[in-house]
DNA sequence: CATGAATGAGCCTTCATTCAT
DNA sequence: TATGAATGAAGGCTCATTCAT
């Protein structure tokens, strides 16, 4: 069992570790250059390749950000859905644990690279029309996720029954959005601890004396 | 005295209003095309002016839509301020009745044109550093906006005085910024009215039961 | 008698004068900047006129630096032939007084304004091929001039009747040539005499032991 | 040992190769049309290459004069030098004749390409300010090699001890110069050679009777 | 399969010149 | 007559992409 279940040879497997090495090497320098000022030989380079190996792996520079986006996304919708799944709890110290734990979980995978929010968020919806798309998408799967736990919440009585589920996951994630756009200027830890508290004091209590 | 009121000559008025429709025409070009793909010759063509004469009002590509920017900035800030000092109102009803006012200036300005959104949240930021660097700035006023409006509600008791303001103001905000987004995808005003009203309630009641 | 022996009137006066101040303005900006990078916005600025102005007087850019250089060139003509003529001395001693005359005049010319030789040594031949033709005329006629007098010393007797005028004239140009191209990078005053010196003495004695 | 002595792979060699084209397309370019007239697409265009290639190759278009303008001079020099060490004489005959031999090295690499002086004397100066500096190095230079000639003739008696070495050498620089000049207008090799007896004639007796 | 030399579409920008005021 | 706003030809340069080796 030392191979996958089907038997991908050496040159396979060498193909898509050099694969996963390109996409990486474009989140890089994405990241550090911004996409429009990112040429494909920068992505070489920084590989050791040729550039012209780089066309053997992606159709174009357009495709290759599509990769480093959709793989930026399914790390946060994983860590977002691991051991959180909607239904796994049936207290409300769990559900509010729960809240907690999400909230974290966003905050270490931001907080480790913080490049991820940035490219996100800023550089990735000025690409095109059709990236800007899928970003907005992100947010709406976000949103459905929210609303989930929301449901959820509301089935076990720990919520307001009459809680306008859909708009209110938008108005949540709004939240986390605004703590993300907050943590590219003050990547703080504690900071970042503060804020996160002062959100979820809202969501419970609201503002209102 | 003889009319000095009127100090610009018919050929700077004349200069003024080009350059004013430079700038409107740059925006229309840069939220239909993005930034990257619009050159200086598409916004010369849209006005029926020579591309030459482009240069005559703006530095390069890059000083335009750091002009384009700075205006929607400004009606966005001058939209919030107007008839709305946060220490202009003294009941809680008020206080209540100018958050919505608030809210419906926003909506209203977003809602007119929603290229400015989508100008300003998706295209700006991906320009380059310095233009995210101005989207961020824009956010951190927009807290500093709602930090004063808080600190009024907590002056006049109508907000907890334990609430942690410049936090409380960034999740706020990040709602308002969340509702946005929302209406790039939905634009109807319906939809956007029971948002509105969703932040709204978790602003003063939270969520919980 | 004030005016000219034609009448002409003010206004005339005046276009001519300030015709002749474009094409100063023009030495300059050609003598500082170069002939390619100066505008003619930088020729009327210098003047504080408008420079659609300039096209009153001149036809175009090629047009005004060739008034600069016929400019420049008659100014040196004039100083090489005033009180010069090659037949105007009897002796051997006015006939070396009038070589070391012409030597100073020159020095004097191209030492009060170094931006002339610079003008036509190294900006005039480069703008184009009727220039380079200019500039080759000019030497052509400095041949002429120099054997006039060399001509002139061989009927008198002062140089040897075996004496090829022409070509000996071009050697003794370039000697001067060769000075003017060393005044540029060595404007010294003392340096010029003794270079001076060095080719009166080659001119007559030669450098043989 | 198997052919070490040729490190350079076939593809490498190809490049050299054109390099050494691009310069010599580039200098019939600037010859021909001058180096403002000169698009990098008519360098190209006639070597029928894309012009994009030439940036493969060359900075941009003030890089490759400056290659250019460097290999004429690199020819100049070796030409002058080659097999014509100041000290390699000891004769005064070996020292005439190399004089007379260096002046046909000139005469043969400048009459062999007149576009070769023309560039030098008046395209070249005129293309900027470092350019024209180059230019008068390559004076200051040749007066230098001279000055060696010079030298070594004080020294062995040959000419008269109380030369002005420095000055005599810019002097007979300038006469090289002035024939130089004069070939552009008269190529014919006749010509040519009595202008370069003339010279010699001066240098060695002067003009007097 | 990897390479990188070659390519050219297409951009931004300048500035000499025109002409309505 | 003087002006300077408008113009667009022209050209330098970049870089994603191709393809022969």
């Amino acid at each position: 069992m030392t191979s996958d279940s089907r038997p991908l040879g050496r040159t396979e497997r060498k193909k898509q570790e050099l694969r996963r090495e390109i996409i990486d090497a474009a989140f890089d320098c994405f990241a550090d250059l911004g996409y429009h000022a990112t040429g494909i030989s920068d992505i070489a380079a920084r590989l050791g390749i040729g550039h012209g190996t780089f066309y053997r792996y992606f159709e174009n520079k357009r495709d290759i950000v599509d990769h480093v986006i959709d793989d930026l996304v399914g790390r946060i919708i994983t860590a977002l859905t691991a051991e959180n799944a909607p239904d796994a709890v049936s207290t409300l110290d769990d559900y509010r644990a729960q809240a907690e734990r999400i909230g974290d979980s966003l905050a270490r995978i931001f907080g480790e690279d913080p490049r991820l929010p940035r490219m996100l968020l800023l550089e990735a919806a000025g690409i095109d029309k059709a990236m800007a798309d899928k970003v907005l998408d992100f947010f709406e799967l976000a949103t459905t996720l929210t609303a989930a736990y929301l449901s959820h919440g509301v089935e076990l009585g720990y919520l307001r029954a009459d809680l306008d589920i859909g708009n209110s996951a938008r108005a949540i994630n709004g939240m986390i959005l605004g703590a993300t756009i907050s943590s590219l200027r003050t990547p703080d830890p504690d900071h970042q601890r503060r804020l996160s508290e002062a959100i979820r004091r809202i969501m419970y209590d609201g503002i209102a004396a």
